[in-house]
DNA sequence: GATGAATGAGATTTCATTCAT
DNA sequence: CATGAATGAAATCTCATTCAT
């Protein structure tokens, strides 16, 4: 279930033309404006720059795209509307809310880790589009967050999960588990599905926990 | 113990002159930029809305700070500053691991919340910093996150907590206790303490969870 | 030899494409810089007004040279490595210190008077320029200086002349040899070389001169 | 004669007050502007700079003086005044051009040496000046170099001095003679008197010359 | 589809100058 | 007289974007 999210085409590996090419210009230029958004930031990335990641010259990409604003907007929908997609597999795949959850978070850690620039980009840089836009993608996260909240909420039900404030609660989980595209590395020791094997425990302990006596 | 955040000055109401006047330009200054680099990012707030803000012309600025970059240095540095001293008197508050987390994510959240701009200004736009100043305000940053660090371990040992990885939870736990500075408002549902007992719960039943059957 | 000097290509007459255009818009800059130079100073001249008689805009410039200072530079160095060049082939052209000096002084003498916008701007704005480049640019001008104390010592052995202090007299003669960039008018009664000539006469009495009676 | 120059006060240690105090803060500043104009022009020098030197905040410059231009002005007139004043003397001297020219080449040279800030700045700023200070300032150079002109026409006729031009060759020995004022050190090889007599003997020698053989 | 050059809007910063205290 | 703060004008430089070639 969770492998829906793992098995998006590696955008420097697969391309357009079937066999021979690297990606298509497009994807160049997207990831370079993806990473340079990530480093730099939206407003202190430049045109020039993305395009000379791409090897090519700043005029060149409006060939491509239609304005800076258009690139963050590309990588924002892309994020969310992927995670949305995952997410909405993983509450598919089962009925029991605790699987449920298992499977959200490990799509949501595993995939934050796995494009941990894009979804930075995209958590980060939200505020830099004009407002229409940022109400598009807003829509895509509002609807993704809203499946972790019926999931905590009947859970909460079905579990008896302790959830004494439901967006409180979603938010501090799901900030959590998006906290690994921060410091997330390809060489670290831990694999990204064992990262996420670290936060579904701690989440369930969290809401499965008996009263302590203090 | 948690208190020694929520006791600072509040810069609205006192001031430098005995009685008479509000706040000084220079704390007029300090806020209006806070304010637009929370609301705009840094490179998107201009020098001249922090001006008009204050209600003097854009030069006048140069008059109290040398730079725009040094603007946001007083603003990360104080609020790093300000977290680290607070977190020191919530460790030296009491020689309990469980104790002194609670002192910890208490004040966290607290400060969080009652300087959601300023806090929130620090923790996103540190990268637009010179290399020098935010290694200088990643060091006092460093130095407050051992805090928790180290109680995390202590509490491992003295409580049995569960911490299969203390760098990954902690910074999954002080990022939970972070979100508060995206959402809080003044007017709502809940206060700063009632929030952070939330946060405190949550915490302490995930780090004294029981194995669970499954 | 003196001619090394005058056949400089002329930049208002030859181009980059073979035949049918202007200068290029890099010397067109170039040149407009020069003159504003001249006129106002460095420091009172604005890109503004470079721009302007150019006929572009001033943003535009930064497509062709990376700031104001390194305008300046261009100018300097390229008056300084040309001066130098001639001094060289003046030097080279005969073996007697006479017909040395006589050719260093015409072609000092002529070369301030035709560029006498150029080797103002090379004199006087020089202190403009950051350190690094100032040192590069007064590299050359030591080894300009150093041809013409060169020749000074040989012919006070060879002729005798009457030098007694090198370095002094050195600098009065160079001086004094300039001195034409400031008053130099293309429609003057004499021409550059009929002033040179005035030149050559009276430092080589100079140097010539047998004791007064007093 | 010659010495009506050197025996100017020298502001730093005669004053207003009759005894006790130093320079006057009128002095202070006129000093500080000289020594900031002569490092780095009049245009790079600020208001700020000058009141730092003389330890003083820049608004209270202007308690003293008008403008930056009136500072520039003042030290420009003072002096082109004394050096025609100088000239005057060194002119009334003697009725023999021989000793007009020797007087006027000694005081011009012992003068830029002496006081080689004050000369540099009034020769080389001067055209940061309006149009009418300026115009004012070059009425009085004019009438100095209508000092030296009148003397070499005198020798020519006195006693057979070569000046095939009188304008240019009174340009050339007059630019000859300010040159000191770029090198001369107090701590030099040679006293200001030492070096003006270089020149004389220069001068003199070109001017008597006789037909060389070549 | 790429390029080089131009543009215009705007950003930060500097600075001479003013003036109330 | 000195000061601190304010001002407004201007300067250099950046950058997204356009467009003819």
């Amino acid at each position: 279930m969770v492998d829906a999210v793992s098995t998006r085409a590696e955008p420097e590996t697969k391309s357009t033309s079937p066999r021979t090419n690297g990606p298509s210009t497009e994807e160049r230029i997207l990831n370079a404006a993806t990473v340079l958004f990530y480093e730099r930031g939206y407003h202190a990335a430049t045109m020039r720059a993305v395009a000379a990641r791409v090897g090519i010259k700043a005029g060149s990409l409006y060939n491509h795209y239609a304005s800076k604003e258009d690139l963050l907007f590309r990588i924002a929908e892309g994020v969310m509307q992927e995670l949305l997609d995952a997410g909405r597999l993983a509450v598919a795949s089962s009925s029991r809310p605790r699987d449920q959850l298992h499977a959200l978070i490990r799509g949501h850690v595993v995939y934050h880790a796995e494009e941990c620039f894009r979804a930075k980009v995209a958590d980060d840089q939200l505020n830099a589009l004009g407002a229409e836009r940022r109400a598009a993608v807003v829509g895509v996260r509002d609807a993704y967050e809203r499946l972790w909240r019926d999931v905590l909420d009947a859970g909460r039900e079905a579990h008896r999960w302790i959830v004494p404030d439901t967006p409180v609660v979603t938010f501090a989980v799901t900030t959590m588990c998006t906290a690994v595209d921060v410091w997330y590395r390809e060489d670290g020791r831990l694999t990204p599905v064992e990262i996420a094997d670290v936060y579904v425990e701690f989440v369930l302990g969290a809401l499965e926990r008996r009263a302590r006596s203090r």
